[in-house]
DNA sequence: AATCTGTCTATTGTAGATAAAAGACAGATG
DNA sequence: CATCTGTCTTTTATCTACAATAGACAGATT
């Protein structure tokens, strides 16, 4: 196995789901630009698809002959590219519990547990290095820092840094700057999950990262928005193993968004600092009470 | 070629020079604990200065035999690490003109240029990318973003914000903190080369990084002072390839660091920040000032 | 009793190979 | 004549293999 076609077939399931709606299907180029692959990818989802008789294929035109049944799709497992599945693995490791600080993480032993090459596990974990979780020694093990008070403490000082520093731009934005309708698209959002919160407030995490990714931009300092990455990472994983009060704290993360949203529409920057620092600093406080 | 021998040769040319001045060596696990390699690697390099006559080996002891002569050594071109290599081919390609922003990289033609596998060139770009110079397209090409005036912009930016807080922190370390010892030091190298400017200024360079490296890690922020990572690869080759007028700039610099240095010292913040800031605006103008 | 050496095993760094995916180009098509 | 398709080439993602290096353990040495 030298690639997994793991692109072929995530395009594939959703190109499944294009057929569903249309009876014939756009040309070569234009299908791979919906999709975001190749031509080749698409040329190989269209032959699938004729294999299967779920289209009529004669160069120009793909008639649509029947609807795809749930068995036509692949399982979603198998559409998770490595490095997807790599970084879950190792990400509940490190946070799930279980591994202690200091503890050393070896590439062959990861490699095998997750059933992949070691080259794979390999450019993860350089990948992963700069979320400063780990670290390496050259010619040898990686050391696992570990998810600690000091890490949290280190990742919040630079988050506020940043985010108030972006805060402080996005209030200076021109009216007509895009970032003003994307802001108004996710307020409406917030005041739809807020108004059903009992059955919705799962929906925060996404939302959240979409909201601070948002004002991070403002910045446009490409190092403040790559930054984001990590606090988006370490937010995601976090919550997702960590679900204790998980209703009131999004109820009241709404909130406080909702606040910090009609500070940086009132155009002053004292108000948006002050939103801010709030918004901030209880996010700080949710984080640093799930460290034991 | 599975492995390069770099970590032997170097080690054994470091460990000649440890044999001219003495007439028999230490223990295998000494000498590792200097050399900063394992044993294994140590036995290896005795076992060649026993073949090459420089010693007699008889487990413990280990004799010196004669006078390491020049061509004992190995060449220097050999010691170098691939990473290394890599970098520093890759790094002129982008520093030293020829490459145009937005420009595609290519894995294998790179590694066909240096002459090596694509493996390592394609680790390297993934450690590299996170310096804001390159991007990756997935299941692509690599995009040179490039060194521009933006680039240089957000980065000091971001140094700028990094600097002021390490400085900030660094007035309040305790009086016994080993900074302090360090900053002695630092700035008796300053008086030196400040002394003799005409003919050592070349040295700044490797001094500037090592105080500012100082400074930031006094914010005991690992972000921070990974950053500053950023900020030494860019200065450290940029002043490689673009040397006009480094001679006054240098000085020009070395009194700005004695004055940040007296601030320093003075654990007065506002005089520390006015100083940091003096000379944070002036090594942004040299930096801006150098790209076309 | 502590440290060292001899020997052996495990892991990392790097090259090379290969399937998947991207992309280039000429001729076909509307 | 602009866009599409058929075909072919190039590049990336990933696996496997292997030498260099690190590291472990037992017996030897001071």
């Amino acid at each position: 196995m030298a690639k997994q076609n793991t692109v072929f077939k995530d395009a594939y399931n959703r190109c499944l789901k294009l057929l569903a709606d249309t009876s014939s299907l756009p040309s070569e180029p234009e299908l791979g630009q919906m999709l975001g692959v190749s031509r080749t990818t698409v040329r190989a989802i269209l032959s699938r698809f004729e294999e299967l008789q779920l289209i009529a294929w004669d160069k120009r035109k793909k008639s649509v002959l029947r609807q795809p049944r749930p068995d036509d799709y692949f399982p979603t497992e198998e559409t998770d590219s490595l490095a997807e599945i790599i970084e879950r693995s190792f990400m509940r490791r490190i946070l799930a519990g279980g591994a202690e600080p200091g503890m050393q993480i070896n590439e062959l032993e990861l490699a095998r547990e997750i059933g992949t090459g070691t080259t794979s596990v390999r450019e993860f974990l350089i990948r992963f290095s700069r979320f400063g979780l780990i670290e390496k020694r050259p010619n040898s093990h990686w050391i696992l820092k570990g998810f600690t008070r000091e890490f949290a403490l280190e990742l919040t000082e630079v988050r506020e840094m940043f985010e108030l520093r972006s805060a402080a731009r996005f209030v200076s934005l021109p009216d007509d700057h895009s970032a003003w309708a994307e802001l108004t698209q996710i307020e409406a959002l917030h005041r739809e999950i807020l108004a059903d919160i009992d059955s919705r407030y799962r929906e925060f995490s996404e939302l959240d990262e979409k909201f601070h990714l948002l004002v991070h931009k403002a910045s446009s300092n490409r190092f403040i928005v790559d930054f984001y990455d990590i606090i988006a990472i370490v937010f995601h994983y976090h919550y997702q193993w960590n679900k204790t009060n998980a209703r009131e704290r999004n109820a009241r993360a709404l909130e406080e968004h909702l606040a910090y949203i009609e500070a940086l529409r009132s155009h002053d920057p004292g108000k948006a600092e002050q939103a801010c620092r709030r918004h901030l600093q209880s996010a700080r406080e949710t984080l640093l009470q799930s460290i034991p």
